[in-house]
DNA sequence: TTAAAAACAGGTACTTCTATCCGTTTTTAT
DNA sequence: ATAAAAACGGATAGAAGTACCTGTTTTTAA
């Protein structure tokens, strides 16, 4: 077997990586050469790695709070940055279209959910390597259904997020545990434009759920916790 | 009209407050001689009132965040300590038995979910003077089915809630995002588990919802905003 | 004063969460 | 070794949140 392909892992649960360690390792032309805990020391262990990943594969599945994208983008662009031959695949629970976009937009050269077969990891592997990026129906769709949104996407990643001030209400409002029919009883309007103003937060936040608006409620300070 | 009842009104809401005092000035028998935008200032308030209230009628619409129940008690607490001759009304949108019960438990005189009519205001108040107390229904039922809990209750208030391991794993899952699903998936366990932890998360931290879990969680350090 | 933004409101479909049952297995502490 | 606590899992039901669509009215700013 020669001119194998390097491989590195990013995983931060050990037995999610040593499965992947695995399976990686009953494939000939594969060879495992990296590994890391977390994103952040990704960088600095390149460095001083005997034999450099050709591909990296890198799970993203914990984001640090408040933020569903960045560490990722961030993870990416460094290494990128540092080291633009490395081939940069993305493997996460998260399923947003959105997420998807911006990722791939950033740098990454693939992106797999963490739930596919490993005939489909093992394909994008030799993808990557082979045609420079692995795009499958599913990243496919999101970034068609992202194309007009690229500077929509890029203002809501980098430049502070302008809330109105009935937003604000009602995001403390959340933050204090009402429903949605409740906050509508209180302000006298009708819970329909309580979820208007629900879902307008969630897009402007960039959050998935209830609890990604209290994080960036907490972290904007719009609501004080002490 | 001899012997009026004597009324204060404690409620952040301006619209709302009006409107009650435009409410209980139609009753003849009722005088409201004092009004309060929140629950802190009340005590003071109430040492250098010309006309003493013989009922204040309090709003905990707002509870400070985190807390679903504590700032109405403190407020009870300390008013009946300061004036135990004054009778205590909560009017409140919340209905969860827990709460209504540990309010009557720690001295309220009666408790009105606010979008009662105001004809039971009208009857909660003359209860109160005349007999008193205001029981209805609702609040017999949350009396009745937190009976045997009364320790459960009050260890729940005041003493730190002790999570277990895997409880407080899940709630910082619960603060990244992810869903009920994906937290199974994660920890390699069944759905049904996380969500049997998410109920014992509620009951423990005392929230409702997923916002009360991710602002205790915060407060708690037992996820890092920062 | 005119256009844009914000707030408002209704409908519909679907997903996720909340709540109660019930039970078993594993871990921990006495 | 035994009891208690923790973790696990299944069924079911209803409440709340998420995500679209469509509009109108009010406010704000150019």
């Amino acid at each position: 077997m020669k001119n194998p392909i390097y491989v590195g892992i990013v995983e931060d649960q050990v037995l999610f990586r040593e499965g992947l360690k695995a399976i990686l390792g009953t494939w000939p032309e594969v060879e495992v050469v990296f590994e890391s805990p977390d994103g952040y020391s990704v960088v600095d262990k390149l460095s001083n790695c005997t034999t450099r990943p050709h591909v990296l594969l890198v799970d993203l599945s914990l984001p640090p709070l408040g933020q569903t994208e960045f560490s990722g983008i961030q993870v990416t662009q460094a290494v990128i940055q540092a080291y633009p031959d490395i081939r940069i695949l993305i493997l996460s629970v998260h399923d947003d279209e959105n997420f998807i976009a911006q990722l791939i937009e950033n740098g990454a050269h693939g992106y797999l959910v963490k739930d596919c077969d490993p005939g489909e990891v093992h394909e994008a592997i030799l993808a990557v390597c082979d045609k420079g990026s692995y795009i499958n129906q599913r990243t496919l769709k999101a970034l068609q259904n992202n194309l007009g949104r690229g500077t929509k996407t890029k203002s809501l990643a980098f430049s502070p997020i302008q809330l109105t001030r009935r937003e604000e209400e009602i995001l403390g409002l959340i933050c204090r545990q009402l429903t949605t029919d409740e906050i509508a009883e209180k302000l006298f309007i009708s819970s329909k434009t309580v979820n208007g103003h629900r879902i307008n937060l969630l897009q402007k936040t960039g959050s998935r759920n209830t609890a990604g608006l209290v994080v960036y409620a907490i972290k904007n300070k719009i609501v004080h916790v002490f």
